[in-house]
DNA sequence: CAGGTTATACTCATTTGGAGTATTATGGGT
DNA sequence: ACCCATAATACTCCAAATGAGTATAACCTG
């Protein structure tokens, strides 16, 4: 237990120690900000959405994003829902933080008199029944700013014609440039990322396949970041549509993060409505994931892991027979340890 | 690509826009500092040992912490590692961001002239031989903080007898209590994160056991967070030693990320030596799961997949027949998608 | 009511994973 | 030198999980 003296004691250790660790440091920083970010996912028709801000700027879209007042709420969290619902009127359910970034040059404003900003990206994900109350902002499918993570209609073109020569092109004139802590040579890291020569595509890997686009200097951002001469490139939307600041690298991560945990949480419900047909879930979990499940089997590994019940009900013109309508299980949590739609790729 | 001058503009705009979204929010607020904490992690003789600066106050250990300042530091993980080696000496490998906390009045600081402070945990791993160089700061077994998790020697007494009576008392007197965002009951919850009552251990919950713990009031740090009347609680180290701040919870963050993490990532071979016997290797596991696993079937499962060869030495001296010294094929990430030492564990 | 279409059920071969038995090579005592 | 406890390593067995089909059912359209 600790007494109100106590406390302020404690405080002012904490203040010593703070300084203590930093004595090579110059202390008049700037003040620092925090600045939240939220990638706002869904799935409209088949299409994997990302809620993001029209911006007159021709740095592209932003995701809507706010700063955090510590005196105003009480968490991160509760400060992310609280404006989120101000600007966009969207209620959030599912939220998770994905991670925090300080670099300096890549997205605080190089003007030092300005705040330096730390931003906290967030992934938030909801369903199109919830989306539809949306006020600000428009929902854009994720892949036009990621054309080569779009494997819905096969290989996309833009992996084999244009990413991996000019990465392999960039990677053999900076031979040896490769930063120390990439123990990987860079061509190794080309293959294993974008899945080129018979590597496997790993669909989780999408920040490391942005950050490596980054490096070699495709996407617009890096040249924005690097104030190069203008004349390098033209303006153009060939590896992508770029956004504000390091918002296309949130998004990335964000991506990664969804791809990853509907593997081992059930959270491809969060982008569900209340009943829905198993196709109607392999769908969005292929919208997701790229499209490659075993329709048969998919069935059998969501029933057969206690996911979904079904309701007695069932949607007709589907085209074909009625489908059975199913809704969650939220008991689950409770029988399973790490339960998700643990899908594995086919090889078709 | 951006002219100075668009850049300016750029960054005005980023102003605007912040304050814009905040128009309802003080702007007097306290500057916020960046404070970077980071457990550091070991095996010594196969316990796994994190890295705590003992402090004279009564709050217990703390990790080693610092303050990131943007000027000074390029990236947090820059400076996380110039202020480890700095304070510490040792050279950190492989690092990892976990979270970012802002809670007030859990591990800020509550006098308001103090500054905001939002806390950035990294986990690092090391191995015995690095951590031999280290300076300052002691090596602490991690159960010493989470008696619960250890289940070397089988369910640990401290489970049945001390946390689940508690734990149960204390859900029915709170019955409906519990947060809206939490949609479980209580005791449902309970049940589920510490394996009671037919539920399985899952040993990656170490983060949501511990806020269940908090939540209650059964570890130190909620009580002196809560600035409760001295007399309920004798200050006792029954539920765990307790650290200074947050870092419990930091330290419980890291846990489970590591847990979780060596059986999808090859990042158990961060812990260990340059060689090793398949049983060192085990046992290493084992530290940081638990020890559940089948001996033959873990040497199945590592050889298998690939992410050992032998060295061609022997070990003698184990006590029978000598055993096969190896390393980690650093190859396997350039073969395997996502290799890790998938255990699961043994009924036994 | 035929034919197209989708849903759903069922089969089969292969792989993976848990658990156990058998064999081999040391070191320590006698 | 030999016995044996001990640990390493090899091999076997079976059951469950998984990938890939084929077969059947129930709707809609014309």
């Amino acid at each position: 237990m600790m007494s109100d003296a106590n406390m302020r004691r404690r405080s002012r250790a904490v203040h010593e120690r703070m300084v203590g660790t930093t004595k090579d440091m110059r202390h008049d920083d700037p003040s620092v900000e925090i600045g939240l970010n939220a990638a706002i996912v869904a799935v409209i028709d088949d299409a994997p959405v990302v809620l993001v801000i029209n911006d007159e700027s021709n740095d592209g879209d932003s995701l809507p994003f706010g700063r955090f007042s510590p005196l105003d709420h009480q968490t991160l969290e509760i400060g992310l829902r609280s404006w989120v619902e101000e600007q966009t009127n969207l209620g959030l359910g599912y939220v998770e933080q994905l991670y925090t970034f300080a670099d300096r040059g890549r997205h605080a404003v190089p003007d030092l008199k300005d705040p330096h900003v730390v931003s906290i990206g967030y992934l938030a994900l909801t369903n199109a029944d919830k989306a539809e109350t949306m006020q600000r902002g428009t929902w854009r499918s994720w892949y036009q700013f990621f054309p080569w993570e779009d494997w819905r209609k096969g290989t996309p073109k833009i992996l084999e014609q244009e990413i991996a020569p000019r990465l392999k092109q960039w990677a053999e004139t900076h031979a040896g440039h490769s930063k120390p802590s990439q123990s990987l040579p860079t061509l190794e890291r080309i293959r294993m990322c974008f899945g080129l020569d018979g590597a496997t595509w790993d669909e989780e890997k999408v920040l490391e396949r942005y950050e490596l686009l980054y490096e070699a200097g495709l996407v617009e951002e890096a040249n924005r970041d690097e104030r190069e001469a203008a004349s390098q490139w033209e303006r153009s939307d060939r590896f992508g549509k770029q956004m504000q600041f390091d918002h296309r690298r949130i998004l990335a991560t964000a991506i990664s993060r969804v791809r990853a945990k509907i593997k081992y949480r059930p959270v491809i419900f969060e982008l569900m409505q209340e009943e829905f047909t198993l196709f109607e879930l392999q769908k969005t979990v292929e919208a997701i994931l790229g499209p490659h499940l075993h329709k048969q089997n998919f069935r059998r590994l969501v029933e057969s892991a206690g996911l979904v019940e079904p309701t007695g009900e069932v949607r007709t013109r589907t085209g074909g027979r009625p489908a059975k309508l199913y809704r969650f299980r939220r008991n689950v949590l409770l029988e399973r340890p790490a339960p998700g739609v643990r899908v594995k790729h086919t090889r078709s």
